[in-house]
DNA sequence: TACAAAATATACCGATTGGTATATTTTAAC
DNA sequence: GTTAAAATATACCAATCGGTATATTTTGTA
């Protein structure tokens, strides 16, 4: 890793949770400066503009959401226990984000959906990736027999992942568990109605 | 009605878009005037700051939609029937949402949930709203014999409305209505569940 | 350790930000 | 129609915005 490739990722590591907090609009490049301990100099000499670095710390910020769902993910066996797992990981969310702001697609998403393309693009690309890779795990559980086979992977995929994400624009701006807790929970409860 | 009051008035209908567009961050005073036609002088004859206008046009905003909502609603008579429109208004809040931009509620929810006091507050208080009032719904039809005693009303409701919200955010990004007809679709089906 | 190259800091740029003091116009009551 | 008050426009403010040219420092290599 070259010393370009280190600084690069200083900065991203450092402001991705400003990005996120704040927005690409609430963040100055003075934020940017202050966050790194570094001058505009050092910034531009690594990143083109702005954009750049935003697009790079949310790159950055989904990288580490998904190791920490990944990673909890796999200390389970089954299907069913997996999508367990990925539920808490989303209940936790709201008092613990793997990265400062929330979730990095409800926020990128609410800001960049009218007036930012470039953005919009990346968002959506991460979007549907996460609907395939929750639809894949309950494909592959009707394939071994955990889930009844006359479910929709890819409509249940949706239903959950867009009530979680609800739930946690409910429970961050009113800092309670409450609203993710009960959406969890009927999540939860779903996954045992479809299991055999 | 004063001219002051005329005034206020036409400043906030022609910004609200704008605000629930751009978010706060990304609108500026100069986008104002021009939403507007007025200059800087009329707007903070009549608006303390920037500020005060924004939570003007977010109260606006969720005065048109409820408006809309309600209206929607009153013209079925039973609490099944009434529920069912709810999410039918919702499912056309994609491609035509009542204020351009999307839900007020989710955008400024996201904005807002970690650095604007203020905002925040008023948030909530909709969003409490919201959920007393879907719940309401769900209460009479269990009192009126629609739906069945078992269901709990307040958790119904959480999940109603964070999977919706969750659909909007991602049917807005996408550009596609899919997510929210998935998702309204599964309610409608939950709501079939509980009738008798 | 000398030295070229790469990386960072400094100092600056014009444009735009939110906001205000004051001059001008419009409004409404008489 | 006159006139005081209310509303709006004009012209300005310092601060900050994103960005850049250039000077200085740090780096890796010979």
């Amino acid at each position: 890793m070259t010393k370009a490739e280190r600084t690069r990722q200083f900065i991203v590591e450092k402001t991705a949770p400003l990005f996120n907090t704040k927005g690409y609009d609430g963040t100055s490049l003075a934020d940017l400066t202050e966050a790194t301990g570094l001058t505009k100099g050092a910034l531009y000499g690594n990143f083109a503009d702005k954009d750049e670095i935003a697009e790079a710390a949310f790159h950055y910020s989904m990288k580490k959401v998904k190791a920490l769902m990944k990673q909890e993910m796999e200390s389970v066996k089954t299907y069913k226990q997996r999508l367990q797992a990925l539920l808490s990981f989303f209940a936790r969310y709201v008092n613990k984000p793997p990265v400062a702001g929330g979730c990095p697609l409800l926020n990128t998403a609410i800001e960049a959906d009218d007036h930012r393309t470039s953005m919009r693009r990346v968002v959506t690309k991460e979007l549907m990736a996460t609907i395939d890779f929750i639809a894949s795990q309950l494909e592959g559980g009707v394939k071994a027999g955990e889930f009844i086979s006359t479910i929709k992977p890819r409509e249940l995929a949706y239903v959950f992942f867009c009530s979680v994400e609800g739930a946690l624009m409910f429970s961050r701006v009113e800092r309670s568990n409450e609203p993710m807790e009960i959406v969890v929970k009927h999540c939860k409860k779903i996954l045992d109605q479809i299991s055999q």
